[in-house]
Parts: C-alpha cells; sequence; structure tokens
DNA sequence: GTCTAGATGGCCT
DNA sequence: GGCCATCTAGACA
C-alpha cells in the first residue's frame, strides 16, 4: 500500500470549516486482515463543538465519548448510532472539541471486500451513507482514539482539489437541535453518484 | 441502577 | 412515508 500519501499532520490543523471542504475528494483507506479498502470522500459534515447545538460536544460536553474530540486535530472519533458505526475527523487546537463527520466515499480499492460486507446492494449502496461506508470499509470502533496519519485508518490524498465542485448546505438528521440545524455546514462533490440520500426532505 | 434519545439503515405498506 | 431494530452514552435517582 505504499502508492498511499497520508496527509501530513499540517493538514488537519486548519479550521474546521475549511477542512470539511479539504477531505472532500481524500482517499479513506481502512486495513483489516481481510484486506485493503479504499473509498473517495464525497460528502462531509462539521460539527463545531460548544457552539453548535447538534453536536456532542455542545457546551462543551467533556465525557468519555467526546473526549478524543478534546484531543489533537486528525485524531479518529467513531461513534455508535443504533447499530451503526460513525466515523468523524476530529479537528481544531487540543481542548477545542470540533470535529467532521464523514458521511459519503466513492469505492476506490477492495471492492470486493465491500461488496462482501454489503451482501445484496447495488455498489452505490455499498457506501453512500455514514453508517454504510463504515460498515464496507470495515471501520469498528476500536479505531477511536487512532489518529488517521497512521494505520489501520488513513486518509491519503486523492482527487486534484481543482477537478471537481463543493456545494455546501443543511446538514441531515439534526431535526431537533434548534437553530443549528440551519447551518450550513454540510459540503459534497457536486453531481458525484454516491452522496447519501436525504432523511427528511423537510425544507 | 434505570430510563431515554439518538449525526441511521432497512424493510414494510 | 412510516416503523423498528439494537445499544451506548448521558442524565437522573
Amino acid at each position: 500500500m505504499n502508492h498511499y500519501v497520508p496527509m501530513p499532520q499540517s493538514f488537519y490543523e486548519q479550521p474546521t470549516l475549511q477542512l470539511a471542504q479539504a477531505l472532500l475528494g481524500c482517499l479513506l483507506v481502512k486495513e483489516t486482515e481481510e484486506g485493503v479498502a479504499s473509498g473517495y470522500i464525497v460528502e462531509t459534515e462539521a460539527y463545531m463543538g460548544p457552539a453548535d447545538r447538534a453536536a456532542h460536544s455542545f457546551g462543551n460536553r467533556r465525557t468519555k465519548r467526546t473526549e478524543i474530540m478534546f484531543g489533537k486535530a486528525g485524531s479518529v472519533y467513531t461513534y455508535t448510532m443504533h447499530t451503526h458505526i460513525l466515523v468523524n475527523v476530529v479537528s481544531s487546537d487540543v481542548g477545542s472539541p470540533e470535529a467532521i463527520l464523514i458521511r459519503a466515499v466513492e469505492p476506490f480499492e477492495g471492492t470486493s471486500l465491500m461488496e462482501n460486507r454489503r451482501p445484496g446492494r447495488s455498489r452505490k449502496e455499498w457506501t453512500n451513507g455514514p453508517g454504510k461506508l463504515t460498515k464496507a470499509l470495515g471501520i469498528q470502533m476500536n479505531d477511536y482514539g487512532h489518529h488517521f496519519t497512521a494505520s489501520p485508518l488513513t486518509i491519503c490524498e486523492g482527487w486534484e482539489q481543482d477537478s471537481f465542485h463543493i456545494s455546501s448546505g443543511p446538514r441531515i438528521g439534526i431535526e431537533n437541535t434548534g437553530e443549528a440545524r440551519d447551518y450550513p455546514w454540510r459540503y459534497w462533490v457536486e453531481g458525484n453518484s454516491y452522496l447519501s440520500k436525504m432523511r427528511s426532505p423537510t425544507t
């Protein structure tokens, strides 16, 4: 897997909203005993810490779960949602609990592995949602606390930043968070066919 | 210790 | 469009 070039630590130290866009087109790579699976990030959502009602770290809530959000930029924050695992990239300075949720990727390497992990689904449905992509790539709760610059879970150079167009809009699945639901902190690669689908199309 | 809600997905109608 | 699986962190007693 030497052809993968992990993004340097400095990459993660840019402002969160900027990083959320910079992550688009990057390659998310997961190594397991079964092999390597990877996909290009095509959709992200920023969670802005203390001031963001939708963030787990709203009001500077510091618990066992959110602890990693206070840590170093580029750390892995995994979270269990019902029966699914979601994966986030911790951003901002130590002590500033911000993170970016990876909502969708486009399959690249290890497609047969993904197919096995997502039996009976069409290629598009392997990774077009935050819970789906973790399953397809084999991301688990024990990835919590690792860092994206080191295996087994890394973010590497992917597409050229000027080879696609970025769109932004409100986040998804946070209807009960007051004014926070309207913040346009979701970013995606315009026109990509592996984007997650809207949960509640209500304006 | 007990109760509840949730950054979802899949299956049913 | 609606319902439910399944489970953990967080709040409260």
